[in-house]
DNA sequence: TGTACATCAGTGAACGCGCGTTCACTGATGTAC
DNA sequence: TGTACATCAGTGAACGCGCGTTCACTGATGTAC
């Protein structure tokens, strides 16, 4: 355990660059991202994270695990202060989903960037497929299922995903007005007067 | 009218670079995107974009005017293959959405980066909006009315383009899978299996 | 308990790179007369 | 039609910057005996 402080070396360097690389994310974008900005803020030589992280890509993949757990503890967090109504619970977590977005916007624009050039590592994989398994827990339980139990099970998961994932995106980016993200009532009606609405009434 | 060639002045270098930047975005993608590398694919000094745009922004503003427009004629150009019926028609203008998406995606990307630093230009804002109007067009004729007619007429068109938007997203991210882009007729069922689930049936 | 030694983690200087921007310049164009 | 001149568009060298990575090093830790 790392007790002492002020020593030549850090006791977990490791975790405390990936707390500086979330912060600096949030305060500067990805755009003014460096290793020697993540390193400066730990106060530690800049050539350091490269015992921990092998190059930038290390230090970037450890964040996307870290962004997709923090993904899905908004969802939980907020699914467990709703009732336990399953449409209930589909509605908390997609409030939690766009919390998460807004409160982080640099890390979920980092974690749904375009993964076309580089596979992400098997722990980023696991831990997005966790994600998205609890969101399609939630939208069985609304019909009473098992998870992807029926054909069009993930059609209907997909839906619901396309749509909280688009009200994230266009807020973000400022296409959207939404209420203060800490306004909870007000997203909340916010929230459910796009997601109920439907097309085809045929 | 620029007709001589090899000359000292290049005759419509705006343009051409606009073009440039627009393939380098396609090629390269935003992280590489630089004045330089524009100004070299041209074959010109990298100093000369600067009489034309000011600084890298003003290019980056003009690529994301282009954005909105290609957006914009991408729709229009799908929605003209489809028949009149209302219904088809949005949808028509969903998977032109889609395809420009994942044709152009690092520029589909530009125009939706966050905003919250600086301000579009009000060229940039124009041909959004003209875009937006689009969208809620086809929406308003769907129910027989006017664009954003009704109350909830503004909720009904976000509803729509929150999940066009969130399946491109999260095709482009590699979230989720879908036909090869330039397959219609499997692109269009796949939409059509996402656009049309409905959630609550009470 | 003490000593030798291997391993590990962080240092700090150095490297080469591509970047945006600036600047005095020059070649081409277009207008006034 | 011709000449002078202002304006415009592109040049190329130079600048300072922050970046990722490498490398020999050194201080701290932990293990073998």
């Amino acid at each position: 355990m790392p007790k002492q402080k002020n020593s030549y070396h850090h006791g977990d360097l490791r975790r405390a660059l990936i707390d500086a690389g979330e912060a600096e994310l949030s305060e500067n974008g990805l755009a003014a991202f460096s290793l020697r900005r993540v390193a400066a803020r730990v106060g530690v030589s800049h050539a350091a994270p490269a015992h921990h992280f092998g190059d930038v890509s290390g230090l970037i993949d450890a964040l996307a695990e870290r962004g997709f757990r923090r993904l899905l503890d908004s969802m939980i967090a907020h699914q467990e202060a709703a009732t336990d109504e399953p449409y209930e619970q589909l509605i908390a977590s997609g409030l939690g989903y766009l919390h998460f977005a807004r409160s982080h916007p640099a890390l979920f624009r980092l974690i749904f960037s375009d993964h076309s050039g580089a596979a992400p590592s098997p722990e980023v994989m696991a831990t997005a497929g966790a994600a998205f398994m609890h969101l399609a827990t939630n939208v069985a339980a609304v019909h009473g299922a098992a998870p992807l139990a029926h054909d069009g099970a993930r059609d209907e998961v997909m839906a619901c995903w396309t749509r909280v994932h688009g009200i994230a995106e266009l807020i973000l980016s400022g296409m959207m007005d939404a209420p203060d993200k800490d306004d909870k009532a007000a997203n909340d009606a916010m929230f459910r007067s796009i997601f109920e609405v439907q097309f085809r009434t045929s």
